[in-house]
DNA sequence: CGTAGCTTTGAGCGGCGTCAAGAGCTGTGG
DNA sequence: CCACAGCTCTTGACGCCGCTCAAAGCTACG
């Protein structure tokens, strides 16, 4: 039980895997970071489509992505997925729960693709919560996410498909080169992203033939975007609210 | 400066007003209260229409809602105003400009009703902050802001304009009753849910009237909830999500 | 080589936006 | 006391975006 920094892979001085840099994003890095990284109490391979949280009130764990995509989702009464968040690595997958015990049997978290979870114990949170800046960071991590949704509601609410999946995919694409993954390429399908944005599967279908008939996606069977700028501007996407390192510069909370 | 209990009404054994509600319902009363009370830097009238904060990089307090309903906006480029929340008195209306410091002059807040709103210095707040059991309120806060974003993104990319305005009006509704206003009218013109919900003020005069043509609202021109729990029905709302004293109960987070 | 999933394509329809005009209500000034 | 302006609310006509249903190609994997 407790991994070391080094099993990770991760150098504190010189973050180099997701899990590190989206901590630093969120303003610990170095000791703190390790202490995280020591209350890891196991790592967990899911596979592709497989649970990764079930909805038990008897789980007393917390799970950190360290590798691969996965969704919370609420199943609706006709069986539908509705997908709420995406996660990636170095995002918490269930931190609300913690927080807001969900008793909700019709909302679980669910491999996209194979995945690798840390399991970090409720009990061992709670004793990272005593340093005050590691609260501070969890508190961010949460008004971060908040202002995924606020941003996504905006969208969603009031925008065209083509405006919906674009920003979609802009914002996936940022918060994964937040973590250092700055690949082109998103692991999604095509049913995720209609769970996802609300639309119907065959509507996200032509939505995503007029993006490539725009050259902003490849013509390929994958999800390859070719023009970030032109799929930004479409989903009137403004990643400001996700540049963590320049919104810590700015930050106004100190812990002295 | 520094207002004392006795002046806001509040009696902290026996919470009668909003703000001492809410904050009990985040885990906060007795002296913890008190010391938020006397942070209160002072208060503030705005009147209906009127913005209460301008998203000026220069303001270094957050406002706090005492009376009244205000909401957080977004202006988009052909001048739309897209609600982001509402506001009811306990909430704080700009928590997330401390945290993520937004640089968007499209952002704001504005009073949908005569207000009434408490000042709180950065400066005071980073001193409350230094408490472990209010850094962990404004985190449940945060926590609570988030899930009902969650919430109505589900409706808002997936349900009918009929879906979109029950939920809402079923969420307003529920979280002015958990800070003792439950009256059943709802002080919100129509173009406010059109700009809340992201439909058109026609679509939104149409789903009214069949609101009240199913008996769920009354046929005044005011916003009237006769039949709360037919309107949680077809805005398939369950509001276990806000109940706070529920969550409170089973919250696995102490702090000892 | 067969099965199960994802992607693609077509046809038809309905919910909701848009445009336009009118009604009721309130405050303001002559 | 009336006239008028500016709201919000109401009602109707029409068009389009995106949903539904249905079927067929495409991969991947056993």
């Amino acid at each position: 039980m407790g991994s070391s920094v080094a099993q990770l892979g991760v150098a504190s001085s010189k973050p180099i895997c997701p899990l590190a840099l989206k901590f630093k994003g969120l303003g610990i890095d170095g000791d703190a970071l390790d202490l995280i990284v020591r209350a890891i109490k196991r790592r967990v391979r899911v596979a592709a489509g497989d649970g990764v949280v079930c909805a038990d009130d008897t789980v007393k764990h917390v799970t950190l992505l360290s590798a691969g995509v996965t969704c919370s989702y609420k199943r609706s009464e006709d069986g539908g997925r509705t997908i709420r968040a995406f996660h990636h690595p170095g995002d918490f997958c269930d931190l609300s729960r913690y927080v807001l015990p969900e008793r909700d049997d019709a909302v679980g978290v669910q491999a996209l693709t194979d995945c690798s979870v840390c399991i970090i114990d409720y009990r061992d949170l709670e004793r990272l919560l005593a340093r005050p800046e590691l609260a501070l960071a969890l508190w961010r991590a949460t008004m971060l996410e908040a202002a995924i949704y606020r941003e996504r509601l905006t969208i969603a609410s009031r925008g065209s498909a083509l405006e919906r999946v674009a920003h979609l995919l802009c914002e996936q694409l940022a918060r994964r080169e937040a973590v250092g993954m700055d690949s082109n390429r998103l692991p999604l399908s095509q049913i995720d992203i209609a769970d996802a944005t609300g639309l119907s599967p065959v509507h996200v279908n032509r939505t995503i033939q007029t993006l490539r008939s725009l050259d902003v996606l490849s013509k390929e069977s994958h999800l390859d975007v070719i023009d970030r700028k032109q799929l930004a501007r479409i989903g009137k996407f403004d990643g400001g609210y996700l540049d963590m390192p320049a919104l810590l510069a700015k930050w106004t909370v100190r812990v002295d």
